[in-house]
DNA sequence: TTGATACCAAACACCATGTTCGGTGCGATT
DNA sequence: AATCGCACCGAACATGGTGTTTGGTATCAA
């Protein structure tokens, strides 16, 4: 790929994220982002359909960090499918504590669709195990979007309550979701 | 007052729910609902300031109609300073059930903060003794989110399994939340 | 009857989005 | 070193939705 357009890829990115820690997604426009990252409007969308192409890439980008292939290579096995979610919950979380200065940028607003949905998704992947060991009367899927939306609201309230550690906040989540190992 | 006011904001209303029925919020223009609602364009903006205000004024009204007082005058005790969690549930749910056609045109896309920030501020009433019963590690804080979240968002995967009675829902929530009681 | 006020259509200013244009300069290939 | 391609640029534009203004009409209540 082009060195130039690298640049003003991460530009981009940079100027978005500096945006995120001052503000909601839904109060920058892409006026705001043009003008930090110092590019021309006809640029940014040569990169990016719309501005919600661009969060959704963001997304992408941290997702692909944070549920990412070494979070099972690391260690020697497979989080989901044995009985250590703990660790695996503590390990998410502290992926996600970097990206926490403009998680809240992205969290509240009427952008936390474009996250939610897709972290729900990954998460889907992490608890399927859990929720198929589970034996219950309560309907499988509906087991399934209470771990999930459990979990994906602890994670929103965290970045309420930023100064708990990853440990602490995994052992609030274990403690009042007792359905997990 | 006047009939005429009444008149047109019943019109208001009925072509927004109506709308609602069909397509989320977010696909809604302010155009679409006086046409629907025959209204001038002068006359809607007489009546709410904006789009979300409208929204605002419609969740008010579910939500004052939802926690109404006869929910608890109904019965001859306070619903939420004893332990009878499960009827309670049950009696919101029968409630919120008359507006299940709409709720997801409110509950997908980006207007559900306007509905869900209300709807866990109610909630937080409802559950504050029972919260504040629970003893635990784990902050006050996080509990009532907690407990507030799951019961929000089983009331939206509710939305999308509309077929399930009150009661099974009911069901589902205490059994995968056995804080309550 | 009269005064107030709710209503109306039409036009408007505004703002953000996404596109189009003609032109400039970097960067790799020969 | 010459050149071709392409990333970049600013400026202008079309689009679409919002909320306001204007001047006039119809209804209600006294």
């Amino acid at each position: 790929m082009d060195r130039r357009q690298r640049k003003t890829r991460k530009a981009i990115y940079d100027a978005f994220t500096g945006l995120l820690k001052k503000r909601p997604y839904a109060r920058i426009t892409v006026q705001d982002i043009i003008d930090a990252a110092d590019v021309g409007r006809t640029t940014f969308y040569a990169h990016f359909e719309t501005k919600d192409d661009l969060l959704t890439t963001l997304c992408a980008e941290i997702f692909d960090h944070v549920f990412s292939e070494d979070l099972r290579k690391e260690k020697t096995h497979d989080f989901s499918s044995e009985h250590n979610t703990g660790a695996m919950i503590t390990h998410v979380l502290y992926h996600l504590q970097e990206h926490m200065e403009y998680l809240p940028g992205i969290l509240s607003g009427q952008s936390d669709e474009i996250f939610m949905d897709s972290f729900k998704e990954h998460l889907r992947g992490l608890f399927s195990h859990a929720a198929a060991a589970v034996d219950s009367p309560v309907p499988r899927d509906y087991m399934m979007n209470h771990m999930v939306c459990d979990f994906a609201e602890t994670v929103r309230w965290w970045t309420r309550h930023p100064s708990y550690s990853p440990e602490e906040i995994s052992s609030f989540f274990l403690q009042t979701t007792p359905l997990l190992d």
